[in-house]
DNA sequence: ACCTCTTTTTGCCAAATGACAAATGAATTC
DNA sequence: GAATTCATTTGTCATTTGGCAAAAAGAGGT
């Protein structure tokens, strides 16, 4: 399991496989049932975690307390409150699996143990987190310009294999649309 | 002008006196007229920016050929398209003044090297990209699930030293709503 | 002050979306 | 397999927003 993660590693940068082995001895594995919480609210992020298997969500409560998905993380990205996680602040949402998951995860001790000690895997790291926060921002952004309907077309083609394993109420808080309106588009489409 | 780098990049970690001055050096100065532009699409970024005066705007064109603001930075920020920057490949958008502005510039081949040798600055950098990126996203982020009039009014009590600098058709773009909706907000409120 | 060009506002109507409630369907438990 | 719970669809209507075109307001130049 621990090799899904070196290669995903090893796409960033290059890092000896000495160096890999003192970084992947203290990843351990953890899993979590469909709903568990890998973070909560008003608790801090203390755990760098990366998944292999399942489908997460991130979400919060807006001022009115309804529920806003913020978005979806697909096996093979990394699963961390960064604001939270660097700054040891509280979280301001909620991280939780909505599928069965299984990830891989690092306690902030270690991480940041890690990132002393082993010359080149700060900047691994640091390639890893941009890219993942500037893919974050591509996919966030055209939602505030589409309609509904192309919202909805587009998370279609690029996300063909989350459609169907999320359940129509937290992807209708994702695209910013009701729940009523989501399941209408998608029965005009058909 | 120099010294308002020099306190940016010290809010974001430790850097000895002697370590600052080279990085100093390195840096030149800008400076945009309005509608000036400090990059287009389709050319590579070559200069890692920082906003000193002036407001600048990011943005693009999608598929129906409508422009979109994807957002503003304004002074004290940094200013430069990541994913062209890092990968050297062209950019999808435009990053254009839009207010007389002044920057402090490094370019890429300064910037690489300076990252290299200069102990500690990685580190620095590393801090100062990812606040900014989510910086971007917290602010975009609550566009999609909130209603035109929201949205504008957010708009105001955030950046309330913005609001009379943009153009109506930029904010419009950037707040996902046509200008003339949005024209009738603004109507609504007073 | 006048003309020109650009930006913003307004009017009109159609289309999209939201709010709320009820109905249907699907999954789970006993 | 009946009952319960949860998720999705549908109906009805009010509200918001968009599209388009014209009018008004503003900015800059001469």
């Amino acid at each position: 399991m621990k090799e899904v993660l070196e290669n995903y590693i090893l796409q960033y940068g290059e890092l000896n496989q000495e160096k890999i082995s003192l970084i992947l001895e203290k990843a351990t594995e953890l899993e979590l049932r469909k709903d568990d919480y890998f973070l909560e609210a008003g608790k801090i992020s203390r755990q760098f975690g990366f998944l292999i298997k399942g489908i997460v969500r991130v979400y919060y409560y807006d001022d009115k307390g309804d529920e806003i998905t913020k978005y979806f993380i697909e096996e093979n990205n990394i699963v961390v409150n960064l604001e939270s996680f660097d700054n040891k602040i509280p979280s301001f949402s909620y991280v939780q699996a909505i599928t069965d998951c299984e990830l891989i995860i690092f306690s902030i001790q270690d991480w940041q143990e890690m990132l002393k000690t082993i010359v080149g895997w700060e900047n691994i790291v640091h390639n890893i987190i941009s890219k993942a926060l500037l893919q974050k921002i591509e996919r966030i952004s055209p939602l505030i310009s589409e309609d509904a309907t192309t919202r909805y077309l587009n998370f279609l083609t690029k996300y063909p294999n989350l459609s169907n394993r999320i359940p129509l109420s937290y992807l209708a808080s994702y695209l910013g649309v009701t729940q009523s309106s989501l399941s209408r588009i998608r029965k005009n489409i058909k």
